[in-house]
DNA sequence: CGCCGATTTGACTCAGATCAAGGTTTGTGG
DNA sequence: CCACAAACCTTGATCTGAGTCAAATCGGCG
């Protein structure tokens, strides 16, 4: 690949069509005609570095946003300051909603590695929706979905045990890397221990600990950020998917 | 008021232009003459009872339900069989948005007191919209506010002690009984300590001992259902809304 | 009145937090 | 390329908020 090429890479914009996540992403159930309309108002901005923010809590809500690669998670600010992860999203997956009901956000999005997102400025939704039945389906989808996942999430921090939490995270990752057709027993957290623990409600050192128990118990293997699932039924036990076989 | 009016009642339906709720419901900002466009498509079916399902996990989901009166709880099931309550809802809070994703409900929702609801059938949702934008924008909003909302229940259960957590459930009842133009320092509760417990991750003997601590400190004063918030100020400072005055 | 579910209260226990080191990896500037 | 600092991660010891278990009390209601 030449260096002028390298060059370009920046100003090219990847179709909806041709993109490879398009099926977990807005066009997913679209019509190849519906996508061109999609790609004539989706926006590619420049890729956010690590620690970049996406948008913060408080800014006025302009767009919903796909990643595209890398890593963002979402988090809310209480009024005495602790944060609450509530959110990694991985590529094809989908942020922004939270700036819906006031037209301000109220998380906070931030990259957790070098990512790229896709743009749909709210202020063409709406004509877009008028024009694409498609996209009026979709984003009832991907508000029901981003309710589904909340309300999991709930479950899990008012009724699991850390060590349910952790292997459910686990399994939660994996049946995404599954998704994207990635393995989906061997991928590396882009998260921090420290994330981890912030999200699913419990100390750092109880997320070493439990990585240290499963890696003992031969559940998963575990190298730094690199984690290897071992015997899935296993994990799929510990959070009590009594499908042990069967 | 006769015998024969009262049988009517029963068949009377309340028109949203004529509904005390219709700033806090689907009506939200809508012009005289989408509130007729509403009218048309609103349902309301009859009420239920107490212990009545609305709907069910795994139920297709035919419609969005706003509450008329009563009180309804949703609650999603996890695979172990234990069950997380997700909200409370109250007149003019809207509910059924869980069955989105897939087209079928993941959440039970079960009346706690013999209750109402107006229902907004999905099949005319999609063309009603089309034709009133005031309700496309509404439907946002309303997203949006469930997802605002269940992230601030994230929040709660993930970093907040169980006083924390009851006091701001207290608060959040309070503000939504000022919205409704109810007194905000007094009202009843229609679910058990039971329910109480579950929905901020807790056990009930906690939520028991918290309701006597809080009434010994003279913040509220509890009379079996009846709860008197005695000392505002206080119970906002319990959840570090450290704004005593300033 | 007497039963039943809801609530409260007390005593005890424990999962997981906190506190305290120590080890490892990564990035940076000389 | 190395030294050093700053993150990040792990491990051990101790503590505690809230859960569990058990029992009494209350409030309706047939």
């Amino acid at each position: 690949m030449s260096s002028l090429k390298r060059i370009d890479v920046d100003h090219l914009k990847v179709s909806c069509k041709e993109c490879n996540l398009r099926e977990l992403c807005f066009p997913h159930g679209m019509s190849d005609a519906e996508l061109l309309n999609m790609d004539a108002v989706v926006d590619q901005p420049k890729p956010l570095h690590k620690n970049d923010f996406l948008y913060r809590d408080g800014d006025s809500s302009r767009a919903i946003y796909a990643v595209r690669s890398g890593c963002v998670k979402t988090m809310t600010e209480s009024a005495n300051g602790d944060e609450q992860i509530v959110g990694f999203h991985l590529p094809g997956e989908l942020l922004g909603l939270d700036g819906f009901a006031e037209g301000v956000h109220t998380c906070n999005a931030l990259a957790l590695e070098t990512s790229s997102v896709c743009e749909l400025p709210l202020n063409q939704l709406e004509n877009l929706c008028h024009v694409l039945p498609g996209l009026q389906k979709q984003m009832r989808r991907i508000m029901g979905k981003e309710v589904n996942n909340d309300h999991k999430l709930l479950l899990l921090l008012g009724k699991m045990t850390a060590e349910e939490r952790l292997a459910s995270f686990l399994l939660s990752l994996s049946s995404r890397m599954e998704e994207r057709h990635w393995k989906d027993n061997e991928f590396n957290l882009s998260m921090p221990r420290q994330d981890i623990a912030n999200y699913l409600g419990m100390a750092v050192e109880t997320v070493s600990r439990l990585f240290a128990t499963f890696q003992n118990e031969k559940i998963i293997d575990v190298d730094r950020r690199h984690i290897t699932i071992l015997d899935m039924q296993r994990l799929k036990a510990i959070v009590g998917e009594c499908d042990t076989e069967l």
